[in-house]
DNA sequence: AGGAATACCGTACGGCATACGGAGTTGTAC
DNA sequence: GTACAACTCCGTATGCCGTACGGTATTCCT
């Protein structure tokens, strides 16, 4: 399951991929792909396998063209996954900034469920490891619509800034393990459920309850509740109410109240 | 950089290689390793190298075998990095749960602050993906004490899990940012700030600030404070605070009071 | 008409995990 | 003392991977 670095590529060069559409070349064979298309089978490949079996010679065998052929509209694969990445970023939805009481909590969590969905779409996004922003177009577009929701609340852009990246943060981390059980789910053949019951026992019998009395009553109260050792949709949504109620109590030390709707 | 999805083998032969030590063979020649100076040497290697250089081919050089060697003490690989992950879960300090006014949001700043380190450490553990729990003894012994830090606040058992897993979920997110940093400055040999540096020019040339100001914006002022497009230390600090002044909300609305120190 | 630019891609290289099976080593049973 | 079972060690081979290289076909401009 390899997570690939972005990034790596000459960020000039990546640059131009994203932000400017190729011309069509003066001279020479039409060219027979674009660009998008190659991402888009890429996408559609990272979708259905994940990034492991995300590979050039399927990605062209897809296309209906030889491996090599794709070195023609890109460098190498570092690239396309750089490629991949902007333009996922581009469905996530921006609607208006929701005005009224509800204000910048109810945005906030709009974003963090946006994004949540597209980690659901894409779970290939959390195995890119973005060590640079891609600043591509629909990146910043994505970012400058999600900083919105947080401007004009009382925090300075560092905060503003800080603030999106812990939502977003989490919502990673979360997806991260909702994906993984689901990827092991598909590939053991196992439902967690089933899982948790055949190994149960085992556990219970390496894990001594007198030395661990703390984890052995969480973890039966869990497992009793969930029917597995965590359940990731309990955990995405107490995390992320705990970290906008944290994100509460800043904002109105800094003395801001919502605005209250005229009648 | 790939990630390894761990738990892939099977469970009951995982499990009796991370509780039980192996017993010496009746017959045969002599063993010449052992299942433990493979770990470490497999640590050592990922924690130089990162997981991507972490090979069975390179384990067996480092430990003067050949290849196929490993394989009469591991089933495979994905094994091998159960074991390291359970093996460095065990360097976590567990100082005696500190007492006093300050009491669990002490406590839980020093388990995020020890795995913040380890992630530090131990860079590659943020590649392995762990579907589902290892349930190797350190991992055993360092929830059970993670879990300890929330016990008696007010919050059930599921609470307790889940708060547990949102400062570690948090810590991984700052990590992985903090780690792909240091790792994209080590791979290009140039800094966040010298690339910053070099490329802001282009970046301010491609990005229209009248269609994206927030974003441009709160750029601005972040690379004026950091010399970078953002910085992983502030994310870190100011997210485990926000996330502490939510769960701290909570216990609250519980009824917990921190015990008064008896004078 | 010819040359330049470009697209396409077959082949090859070095790397990976690991399946397979053979050779060597040791303790035990007779 | 000898045969054999159990075990370690590991060379070789298979089928993947990304991509460097260089040849060939196609198209436009001069």
């Amino acid at each position: 399951m390899p997570t690939v670095l972005s990034g790596r590529g000459d960020p000039a060069r990546t640059l131009a991929l994203l932000w400017r559409p190729r011309a069509a070349p003066a001279r020479g064979p039409r060219p027979a792909l674009t660009v998008d298309r190659i991402v888009a089978a890429a996408i559609e490949l990272a979708d259905a396998d994940g990034l492991p079996a995300l590979t050039m010679r399927r990605v062209a065998d897809r296309l209906g063209v030889g491996t090599m052929s794709l070195y023609t509209y890109l460098p190498g694969k570092p690239e396309l996954v750089d490629l991949m990445l902007d333009t996922v970023y581009g469905e996530t939805a921006r609607p208006v900034q929701p005005a009224g009481p509800a204000g910048w909590r109810a945005a906030l969590t709009q974003v963090a469920q946006e994004n949540w969905a597209l980690c659901q779409r894409h779970p290939w996004m959390l195995d890119v490891a973005v060590g640079r922003p891609l600043a591509g177009p629909n990146e910043t577009a994505k970012f400058d619509y999600e900083l919105r929701t947080v401007d004009g609340i009382g925090l300075t852009e560092l905060e503003m800034d800080a603030a999106v990246r812990l939502v977003l943060g989490h919502v990673s981390a979360a997806a991260r393990s909702a994906v993984e059980k689901a990827q092991l789910e598909r590939l053991t053949g196992q439902t967690h459920a089933q899982w948790w019951r055949e190994h149960a026992p085992l556990l219970a019998e390496l894990v001594d309850p007198d030395q661990f009395p703390t984890a052995t009553r969480v973890g039966e109260a869990v497992g009793a509740a969930f029917d597995a050792a965590f359940d990731p949709g309990y955990a995405w949504e107490f995390g992320l109410q705990r970290i906008l109620d944290g994100l509460a109590a800043l904002v109105q030390s800094r003395g801001y109240r919502p605005p209250v709707p005229i009648h």
